[in-house]
DNA sequence: GATTATGTTGCAGATCTTGCAACGACCATT
DNA sequence: AATGGTCGTTGCAAGATCTGCAACATAATC
């Protein structure tokens, strides 16, 4: 909608990528290296960039205080940690919390392995969508319409013999997934890594989380991996049970849900709703 | 610089606050609602806002992937981490990894303690600058007039009794820092945590980053944690070899420290490269 | 059902952005 | 030391892009 903020924020993913100078980002934006400058520019004086030394552009600290500091104020995150820290000392492997969010997912929480062998993840890390055991949860809780489309607009990267293979066989999958309540997966995306999955449900019923346990085949197989589902599910329920409870407001609110109502499907419907009202400011508008 | 992109990021700090309704956003921006409107419309295309369904918008998904990525491509991150880790198995206390960047300093990893009172953090959190051990290193590297600058234009928050109070103080301290070639934090920002920290340098002898080990007084007290300093020092320096070590590409390179000639002091000389080639891209410019 | 509160759109004026071209700094080569 | 090349920086004029307005749309509230 605004060219001049549009071309400034395609300049993030591509320093994302490393470090850059000026004429390589002018080049890749496909504009004037004083146009270019100008934008690298504004985006320092943010913070958002950073200027090395040798005068390339990277991207910069305040960028990642920011997404610290957005993270830290998303409240399943806060209700979830201690039950994952549970669930992690009571079986010793890693433990992942994700959400969904506009075709991607990803980790916002994680408690690492007690095994000397790891997955391999990282808080903030979005997921091979089409084959984790969170994600298959996340999309197949979605409404019917947007499930389909979020199916056909994927990619189907093939990961091993076992990753998902196209839309069809995903929109199969889902529709076991929301029936069962539960998502796995088995050497989808790592042939020696398997998880189990279960969903966070927010006011609605809806899922607006999902969490796992993943373990390579080499700590413990698929079935021993398995046996642990009634716990997970166990732990996903209690961090529900948490998450409902906690009212808007400390001072019950008039009527805390919009979304019960049949809502006509004009604008596909948007959902997870990971951040609710710790936040101080968010009680302005119903003080005075 | 750019008017249109200005605003657009200063959207970004107000919504790490918390979620915000289009209106809240265009009277803090002081701008017409159709404005931050067309704002948010393009930083949500780009996945740096998410619009939640009750339509308020929060920053977005991409926006921690992008965070994630630029951090992951740091190198004395990825050099330094196995040793953090030995470290920590050693001691079992808290180890962190922060660099400098333009008056902040910041964790860019963490190795957890593994005793169960630990010192929070996290990484990508800016740390408290005027009393860290870290932060005093970093700065303290700095050349003079620099450093001077950087002391006059912080703030002096007393976090405790033993906060450094004033830019007196902390130019002093810097001073010994600078000296002695390593850094403490006893009780400065919190009142029962100690850390001590060494620095890591890069090829021209410059600090390019600090680690610190932290314990809080009810596991080690401040004395016992000191004697930890050597072991903390002898990590620090294996690092350091090791970044200075490896050459710039794999094919060793004409010049590759251009930063050995003095410079004049026009500009205030930034400092502080803690990324270096891995990147596949980067030897573009080397190729045909 | 009327009323408020919020978000959304089309439009015309003007500001702000753009690309150009020339300049300057720095490095490398002869 | 001189010359040529690379890359970043600046002033300017043309005009594309952004802005604020006002009216409209929609949902919540009384």
């Amino acid at each position: 909608m605004s060219q001049t903020v549009d071309r400034a924020l395609s300049i993030l993913p591509l320093l994302a990528e490393g470090p850059a100078n000026l004429e390589q980002v002018a080049t890749r934006l496909e504009v004037h290296k004083s146009t270019a400058l100008r934008l690298l520019r504004t985006l320092h004086e943010h913070g958002i960039v950073y200027r090395q030394p040798d005068q390339r552009y990277r991207l910069g600290a305040r960028l990642f205080a920011l997404a610290q500091e957005a993270m830290e104020n998303l409240d399943v995150r806060e209700i979830a940690h201690p039950h994952l820290a549970e669930l992690n000392a009571a079986c010793g492997h890693t433990v992942h919390l994700a959400v969904y969010e506009e075709d991607e997912v990803l980790y916002i929480d994680k408690v690492e392995s007690r095994y000397p062998v790891r997955m391999y993840s990282r808080i903030g890390k979005t997921v091979p969508i089409t084959v984790a055991a969170v994600a298959k949860l996340l999309i197949a809780d979605l409404p019917e319409p947007e499930r389909r489309a979020v199916a056909e607009r994927l990619d189907y990267p093939r990961y091993t013999a076992r990753s998902t293979p196209d839309a069809a066989a995903f929109l199969n999958e889902l529709a076991t997934v929301r029936e069962q309540g539960w998502a796995t997966d088995l050497g989808g995306h790592e042939e020696s890594i398997n998880c189990v999955a279960a969903p966070i449900r927010g006011a609605e019923g809806r899922a607006v989380a999902a969490m796992s346990v993943s373990a390579p085949n080499v700590v413990v197989s698929a079935d021993e991996l398995l046996t642990l589902l009634p716990r997970v599910r166990r732990t996903a329920d209690a961090i529900s049970a948490e998450y409902v409870g906690r009212p808007l407001t400390p001072q019950r609110d008039s009527t805390p849900r919009r979304d019960s109502t049949p809502r006509r499907d004009s604008t596909p419907r948007r959902d997870t709703n990971p951040q609710r009202g710790t936040n101080p400011q968010r009680d302005k508008r119903a003080a005075p």
